[in-house]
DNA sequence: CTAAGTGCGGTTTTT
DNA sequence: CCGCACTTAG
């Protein structure tokens, strides 16, 4: 068994793997397979004794952690997959945050507050301090908030801490430590977190209730972190605190690759990795077995521009391949409709699949242009990121009445529920209410509820009209009690009045509106469908909501009718991902690196790490596109190719015009005395001890009637999600009867055969 | 209180 | 160009 796991792996990957004398570095170059070497080591600590709850595996996207998921559900297909702790950092502690609500003064059933709720709560802040908002920019104060949590700073030490990373920005802005003080305040009382309060959280957690720590101590084994050049102060901390004593850590990385510091990364944790955590060793893996030669020797000689790097050897099996190919365009229209015909030329050609096809760019924004590009071509295409499906008004709308039956003392929710649709209650009354809950000190649902406080000086007819909201979320709590999810969520529409809003003309703003809520309702359904197939649970509230808190636009449980697709996303969301043709578009000056990214020659290696990335993703073939006039701001003007494309060894490139190599990059390097690395002087020392095992826990369901005796190993079904796939196994008695099935698309699946719904395809 | 219109500022990358 | 804060009319 093992010898056929290692089988998939070189030299090198293997010495990895079967590692397991101590901690494991591994920093190695793109593709070549250091998240193949964290699936397999998975794999293989499973085959060898480990229990799926001992390991935890974390990865910085939902994508790789489903990915990583399926492809260990491949080697092993009676794992029972959904066991493993895996998942992203946000995911698995926010699990841990949930199991330990009480511990840190938070309801169970705590908010998690996205984006736009931060930004709602933070203007109101800043209105309540009468904060002059050019100063006081919200996306400056938004930053420096994250900062302060993923440097795990609360806000008392933000401010007191002599080394806090506020430090510098306090005489200009004297209220921010007191706008972060009462931003948190305020969520607290709301019972309600952001995305960076769940690593801060977890690490207080951890540090008040030791207990609470050991217990989780006790239960792991080994950790597993995928790109580990991304994590910052808070991630690296939170796998320090667990690891030890028994608990390995193994971590892959490029170093190459670290394109996340904007939001905190810290190089440093990979570079300090051996010395952090001690008794470590260090591996390397120096073969890529993704892409060309060309591609590779692109990649190398682009990033040899970059002062701050470890030098590494890569070298490629797969041949020369073709040159990269640079080309020229006059307008964005026509780069992106070239990009369309070069694609729709190559598919027609080389029939192979759409799905080998991804076009990737700086910003967001530059998907448009591409889309119309696409649809004029008919062809079909699937766009990661942007404003995600979950932040969509009429969704939000429908998630803020389910947030405050969950958790009532929810602020964002409350504000926007309470007058969507439109009751009649304005500023006027909201503001009323505000102050009562700021001098109060309670939650605006609180003011509905105390009949005392209620009447102060409001008048008769908005009385009735906030009395008239407290009993629709109450009766709506009632029914939360007894209703399924579907039945819940109609009441939801109904009782609230969206559906009515909604549904009342057929203009075509509001066909839109419509389909979007009917998708939404169809999401939880399957989302609840699968729950029952595959663990027997029934799905409830809190856990949907907790659930899609956490899921961005991308890894929405999508229909895949059309599974033939161009994939469109930024460089950034392509991290990880490969794919047999990549286009690169916009590599201009200004678009790629980013204006806002040249001051420092820090930042714009960042952004050369980026483009590395980007060209690393190609398997094959790799077009660098742009366009010599660009429109910004409505009024265009003449730009210059992307000066890393002169970074770019001559010899791997076929360029379609001349002015790109003519004109030398001006670089002017500052010189980091501590990013003079060597594979030397990242070595360390130290030791720890050894481990054993843990066991896990037991799972109730309901009964209901039992069928699909027909089934039989090697049947083939058809399932009305996964589509077609053959019955490897049957698995279990009764209730608990499982099959293991292998989907054509989707992979490896254990279901539970009472619930599953399949129609047998062949006996 | 709502809806619709004007004018201004700023403009990335994501869990 | 797009989102916003603010104005004005109903
Ligand atoms: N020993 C091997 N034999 C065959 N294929 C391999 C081997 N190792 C890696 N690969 C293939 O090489 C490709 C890149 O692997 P993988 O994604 O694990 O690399 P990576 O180092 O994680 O890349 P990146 O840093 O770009 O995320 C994958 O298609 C993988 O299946």
């Amino acid at each position: 068994m093992n010898e056929e796991l290692l089988r998939e792996l070189n030299e090198a990957q293997k010495e990895v793997v079967i590692y397991n004398d101590g901690n494991a570095l591994v920093i190695a170059g793109a593709g070549s397979g250091k998240t193949r070497v964290l699936v397999h080591k998975i794999a293989y600590l499973l085959q060898n004794g480990y229990t799926p709850n001992q390991l935890m595996a974390l990865t910085f996207t939902n994508k790789a952690a489903k990915e990583m998921k399926s492809r260990i559900q491949m080697l092993l297909p009676h794992l029972k997959a959904n066991m493993l702790w895996m998942g992203t950092f946000h995911s698995i502690f926010l699990r841990i945050l949930r199991e330990n609500a009480v511990c840190i003064g938070f309801p169970d059933f705590f908010s998690i507050y996205d984006e736009s709720d931060v930004k709602s709560l933070l203007k109101s802040i800043f209105k309540e301090m009468k904060l002059d908002e050019k100063q006081y920019k919200y996306s400056f104060i938004r930053h420096c908030i994250s900062e302060a949590k993923n440097s795990l700073l609360t806000p008392a030490n933000y401010i007191q801490s002599p080394n806090s990373v506020g430090k510098s920005y306090f005489l200009e802005y004297p209220f921010l430590g007191k706008i972060y003080a009462t931003y948190t305040e305020r969520c607290k009382s709301a019972g309600a977190m952001d995305f960076d309060d769940i690593l801060l959280y977890t690490h207080l957690l951890f540090k008040k209730n030791p207990e609470v720590l050991d217990r989780y101590r006790e239960r792991f084994r080994y950790i597993l972190v995928d790109e580990y050049q991304d994590t910052n102060l808070a991630q690296h901390t939170l796998i320090e605190q667990i690891v030890g004593k028994g608990i390995k850590v193994c971590a892959v990385g490029d170093d190459a690759q670290s394109i996340y510091s904007f939001r905190g990364a810290d190089i440093d944790n990979i570079l300090n990795f051996r010395t952090t955590f001690g008794d470590c060793k260090l591996f390397k893996l120096e073969q890529n077995y993704r892409s060309t030669q060309h591609i590779v020797n692109a990649s190398n000689s682009l990033i040899k521009h970059n002062k701050m790097r470890i030098p590494k050897k890569v070298f490629s099996t797969l041949g020369d391949g073709e040159k990269i190919r640079i080309v020229e365009l006059f307008t964005e229209l026509e780069e992106a409709s070239w990009v369309a015909n070069k694609i729709n030329e190559l598919y027609l050609s080389k029939h192979n699949s759409l799905n080998d096809y991804a076009i990737l760019y700086r910003t967001n924004a530059q998907s448009r242009t591409l889309e119309d590009a696409l649809r004029k071509k008919n062809l079909p295409y699937r766009i990661y990121g942007g404003i995600g499906f979950y932040q969509r008004k009429e969704v939000k709308d429908i998630l803020s009445y389910l947030r405050l039956i969950v958790n009532p003392n929810d602020e964002e929710a409350f504000l926007r529920a309470i007058n969507t649709p439109s009751r009649g209650i304005g500023i006027a009354t909201i503001s009323k209410l505000h102050s009562i809950s700021l001098s109060e000190n309670i939650s605006f649902w609180d003011i509905l509820s105390e009949e005392s406080e209620f009447g102060m000086n409001l008048s008769m007819n908005v009385k009735k009209k906030l009395f008239g909201f407290r009993v629709l979320i109450e009766e709506l709590i009632e029914d939360s009690k007894h209703c399924e999810m579907q039945s819940l969520l109609q009441n939801v529409l109904v009782k609230s009045g969206l559906r009515a809003d909604i549904y009342a003309n057929n203009l075509p703003e509001s066909l839109d509106r419509q389909q979007i809520v009917e998708e939404f309702i169809k999401s939880a359904s399957e989302y609840s469908i699968s729950l029952l197939e595959e663990e027997g649970r029934v799905l409830t509230l809190p856990e949907f909501l907790s659930e899609i808190s956490l899921a961005t636009d991308q890894d929405r449980t999508e229909e895949e009718e059309e599974n033939n697709k161009i994939t469109l996303m930024t460089v950034h969301a392509a991290k990880g991902l490969e794919f047999e043709n990549i286009f690169v578009v916009g590599m201009q000056e200004d678009l790629f690196p980013y204006y806002l990214s040249c001051k420092s020659s820090r930042e714009l290696e960042e952004e050369r790490r980026l483009f590395y990335v980007a060209i690393t993703r190609a398997k094959r073939r790799c077009f660098l596109s742009y366009s010599k006039k660009a429109f910004r701001f409505g009024d265009s003007g003449n730009v210059r190719p992307s000066r890393f494309l002169s970074d770019i060894d001559p010899s791997c490139v076929e360029s379609s015009n001349s002015n790109i190599s003519g004109k030398k990059s001006i670089s002017p390097y500052v010189h980091y005395a501590k990013w003079n690395l060597t594979w030397d002087n990242l070595e360390a020392k130290k030791d720890t001890g050894n481990s054993t095992s843990s066991t896990s826990t037991a799972n109730t369901t309901p009964s209901i009637i039992s069928k699909g005796d027909e089934l039989k190993e090697g049947s083939i079904i058809k399932h009305e999600r996964f589509g077609v796939g053959e019955v490897l196994s049957i698995e279990g008695e009764g209730n608990d009867k499982k099959i293991v099935v292998r989907f054509q698309e989707v992979g490896t699946k254990i279901l539970l055969l009472r619930f599953v719904k399949y129609t047998l395809v062949k006996k």
